[in-house]
DNA sequence: GAGCACTGC
């Protein structure tokens, strides 16, 4: 056979003689395809079993009878036991939502006594000193001038849009001039207000603010309701400010919200899902509570259409009030630093489709002689959209030495890399010296959001500096910001059904977020706001972001839609304000079958019916119903609750590769970012009196890992509902049996993270692709992605982002049987004369005829055991009859199958 | 030799 030398001097086979050109290029195009498809097929590994072990379980297999215990009969369900499960399962996948709604008609509570007694409370507060002051305040805020008006609309249509911008004070308000107006009338007792905000903090902050307004204390007439917290106010003639997540899980027991007088939906311009979510479900809602009054609040720019869903609802628009804030764009900020934009490389086409878009604007601005030469000339270069972090600086600078007001700065940024470098630059520049000014990098990832000196006023003579993603936008307000540099660029992960994976990726602001931004400077006093965009972009940008449903993966939100019995799918996703895209509908449906969460005509199955009452992603849910079958729940509580909410690590601006040391020893060589998670954890829970010494050492936040620690209870006591345990404590000893196996835990994570599977092709070696061989990098932040040496060429994870590549941001090494037992699709066949297993068609791996057979066999029987165990709810009970047998033989595979290819992989090594 | 928007049950 020809061959040739490439570049590396290796081997080549020749093009055929005969091809000329294009066609050479075309035939190495092919050969790597070819050469791709090769890999694809080839065979992971073999599994091995000695016919010692086919014995013993064989025998095991003979003596259990469990497959007697479980016959599918058609979706009829009628061999489960009589239970509240099978009462509440059935209820859900054979009623509707309308039928539901019927049975539960709102009860109106007319308390006469009740009714008397908040009038004589309302009364004798108008004389309590501090009331009257509040009182006063209260009255100098743009809403307060409107009360009648809402009331008035209020009273006559049952659903109303208020809009307003910031500092008009409807959030404080419009509940309070309800609940008052009730308690006038001596109707107290028939007023109960829920009222929604979408963040945790707004909820809690609002509910504060509004008692004291009231000269109260929470718990009394107002109360908030957030995921793990509350202070209910008293039952009736109350406001409840609660998180919108909230309100959607009450409705998954209670739809029409029967005992809720009044429904206050805030801030539902964010078009976050869950408040599109509720708005549909209003819709249902109305018809059969016509009692119920809805008031939907939003920002002003977009809340004709909330009006025009609901039919034309009425609308009243209170005007807002902040200080003044000096808008200034790019052209002024030229002008000011009179900076010079370099000239990078870029194709012919992209620089005419600037030239096409810039050139109107600066012959405008040249006709105008708005500004110099200077300012013309940088403009028409395309580099000048690219954000400058050294135009930043120099913008600061100039800021600092020209502007009198001492205010904060607040600079807007897209991510950690911009953050970290400018802080670095800003440091080293030499004009910010420590004793002059505070310069606090913001972003979630960074231990300076916990910081209370951010929001504080500076030392004497001194200034604060902050350089903040999008967290400061809405989630943390600095009140005392005068200066804001607005990069008018945002980062956001918009998933993409084509390559059904999610994107990472910067993008121009919308109108909206560049007026929040603006916003911020003007909360105390008069402002100025840099954008570092042109005039001429500033019309092309869109007047609001993408509305989360557009933009995410929806197996959540159909599960959801499912246990609210809403029936099928895409005609409820029609009925939203914005329906997603059919195929991410189609993608989500497909990936809840193949979990079996779905049955094929997309009803419920048992598994999806659990898997939808439990407060977190599907894959999560399964994993801990896998945890408390096998009996190690407290460290897949812990894997559990980090994948859902947050990983616990922090990175300080110049300690990444302390962070990744420091992670590297918590590890322990466990190659496994998800138990690395559970080591977090228990270190935390062990170190209950020195925890902050703990965490301090090894860059973890306090305050996350104590969320995670309630979360993991709050999930104990969903599982302790479910009855699938005997009680609801993480650490008792009936749900941790096994919880010192690793090799286990690493099953059960791959059982619930399957089919996000990785591979390497090379044993122990990166790179990483997916089973259809698409290329994947470990996230610098993974454990793994130190690691220089794999001891099995199988991953499994949980997040997979494409920014500059595709990124896997979590990930543990496993071996081949938690594959082969928890994947799903198994065939057994042949190629040539080798024996053959694969997982769904893309995971293959060789093994002898018996050996398949015997392995089919106990993945028959534990799904057998699994089905049964997920539709007859209950603890199970070790040792003492059949149905752990095959759960024990299943556990002995996979803690040997570890320790022999560990053995393997140090004779590799020599 | 790498790099990580933000919420929420």
């Amino acid at each position: 056979m020809p061959f040739k030398r490439d570049r590396k001097g290796n081997k080549k086979e020749k093009p055929p003689a005969h091809l000329k050109g294009k066609q050479i290029g075309l035939y190495y195009a092919q050969k790597s395809k070819q050469k791709k498809e090769l890999q694809r097929n080839r065979p992971l590994g073999a599994i091995l079993l000695s016919a010692a072990k086919k014995d013993q379980i064989q025998k095991v297999l003979n003596s259990t009878s469990l497959q007697n215990l479980f016959t599918v009969d058609g979706g009829s369900y009628d061999h489960v036991a009589d239970s509240i499960f099978k009462r509440d399962f059935l209820r859900v996948i054979n009623e509707t939502i309308d039928e539901k709604l019927m049975k539960n008609p709102s009860i109106p509570v007319q308390d006469e006594r009740l009714s008397e007694r908040l009038y004589e409370e309302y009364m004798s507060k108008q004389d309590n000193v501090k009331y009257n002051k509040m009182n006063k305040k209260r009255k100098k805020l743009p809403s307060y001038n409107m009360k009648d008006e809402i009331l008035k609309v209020v009273n006559e249509s049952q659903i109303v849009v208020i809009s307003g911008e910031t500092g008009c004070g409807k959030t404080t308000q419009v509940a309070q001039f309800i609940l008052d107006d009730f308690i006038e009338k001596k109707k107290g007792s028939e007023c109960k207000i829920l009222c929604t905000q979408p963040r945790r903090i707004s909820a809690i902050a609002v509910a504060q603010r509004v008692a004291e307004e009231r000269a109260e204390n929470l718990g009394d007439s107002v109360g908030y309701h957030i995921r793990l917290e509350r202070r209910s106010p008293r039952d009736r003639g109350s406001v409840c400010f609660c998180t919108t997540g909230i309100v959607l899980k009450m409705m998954e027991n209670d739809p029409s919200l029967s005992t809720i007088s009044h429904l206050i939906l805030d801030e539902i311009h964010e078009r976050d899902v869950m408040s599109d979510f509720i708005l549909a479900l209003i819709k249902k809602i109305i018809t059969k509570r016509k009692d119920l009054k809805i008031i939907l609040m939003s920002a002003t720019l977009n809340s004709e259409k909330f009006s025009k869903y609901y039919n034309n609802a009425p609308h009243v628009n209170i005007p807002g009030f902040t200080f003044p804030v000096t808008e200034f764009y790019l052209e002024d900020v030229i002008f000011r630093t009179g900076y010079i934009f370099d000239h990078k490389k870029i194709s012919r086409e992209k620089i005419r489709t600037y030239s096409d878009f810039i050139e109107p604007h600066v012959r405008q601005l040249e006709a105008t002689k708005q500004y110099n030469r200077h300012v013309c000339i940088q403009l028409r270069n395309p580099e000048c959209e690219n954000i400058n972090l050294k135009l930043i600086l120099e913008l600061l600078i100039d800021i600092c030495q020209k502007e009198k007001d001492k205010g904060a700065i607040l600079i807007f940024l897209t991510g950690f890399q911009d953050i970290s470098s400018l802080s670095k630059m800003i440091s080293d520049s030499g004009y910010f010296p420590p004793y002059q000014y505070l310069v606090f990098p913001l972003h979630s990832l960074m231990p300076t959001v916990e910081q209370k000196q951010i929001f504080e006023e500076p030392p004497h003579g001194m200034r604060k500096i902050i350089i903040a993603t999008n967290i400061a936008e809405t989630s943390i307000t600095i009140d005392d910001v005068v200066y804001v540099i607005d990069c008018g660029k945002i980062k956001v992960t918009n998933f993409d059904a084509a390559t059904n994976s999610d994107i990472l990726a910067p993008q121009w602001v919308s109108l909206a977020n560049a007026n929040q931004r603006r916003g911020r400077a003007g909360r105390v006093k008069p402002g100025i706001c840099f954008h570092m965009y042109s005039k001429a972009r500033e019309m092309l940008l869109e007047q609001f972001q993408l509305p989360e449903i557009l933009r995410k993966r929806l197996e959540d939100v159909i599960l959801t839609a499912k246990v609210l019995q809403l029936g099928d799918i895409e005609p409820f996703f029609r009925e939203l304000i914005d329906s997603p895209d059919p195929e991410t509908v189609t993608l989500a449906l497909d990936l809840l079958k193949r979990l079996n969460a779905l049955t094929d005509d997309e009803k419920l199955t048992p598994l999806g019916y659990h898997l939808a009452k439990l407060p977190m992603a599907p894959q999560m849910g399964k994993m801990i119903l896998f945890g408390a079958i096998f009996s190690c729940l407290d460290p897949i509580l812990s894997v559990a609750a980090s994948l859902d909410f947050k990983d616990p690590f922090q990175l300080p601006v110049g300690k990444e590769k302390e962070v990744t040391r420091m992670k590297l020893e918590l590890s322990r060589g466990i190659k496994s970012d998800h138990l690395l998670f559970h080591e977090a954890l228990k270190g935390f829970e062990a170190h209950a009196y020195d925890y902050r010494n703990f965490c301090w050492k090894y860059f973890l936040s306090v305050h996350a890992l104590k969320q995670l620690q309630d979360m993991k209870k709050q999930f104990m006591e969903y599982l302790h509902e479910m009855n699938f345990v005997p009680d609801s404590n993480p650490k008792s000893l009936e749900c941790n049996r096994n919880s010192h196996n690793m090799s286990l835990i690493k099953a059960i994570i791959c059982a619930g993270l399957y089919p996000n599977v990785a591979i390497s092709k090379v044993l122990g070696r990166a790179p990483i692709w997916t089973p259809n061989m698409q290329k994947l990098q470990l996230h610098p932040k993974s454990v793994l992605a130190e690691c220089k040496y794999f001891d099995s060429n199988i991953l499994v994870y949980y997040r997979k982002i494409y920014s500059n590549s595709y990124f896997v941001h979590d990930a543990s090494l496993i071996h081949a049987l938690p594959v082969v037992f928890f994947g799903d699709k198994f065939h057994r066949f042949y190629e040539g004369d080798n024996n053959m297993i694969s997982i769904n068609q893309n995971l293959k791996f060789k093994c002898t005829e018996s050996t398949a057979l015997i392995i089919k066999e106990l993945r028959d029987r534990f799904n057998w055991f699994l089905e049964y165990k997920i539709s007859h709810p209950g603890p199970i009970i070790w040792g003492k009859n059949d149905e752990t047998k095959v759960l024990e033989v299943i556990m002995e595979l996979i803690t040997c199958e570890e320790m022999v290819l560990d053995d393997n992989a140090f004779e590799d090594c020599d």
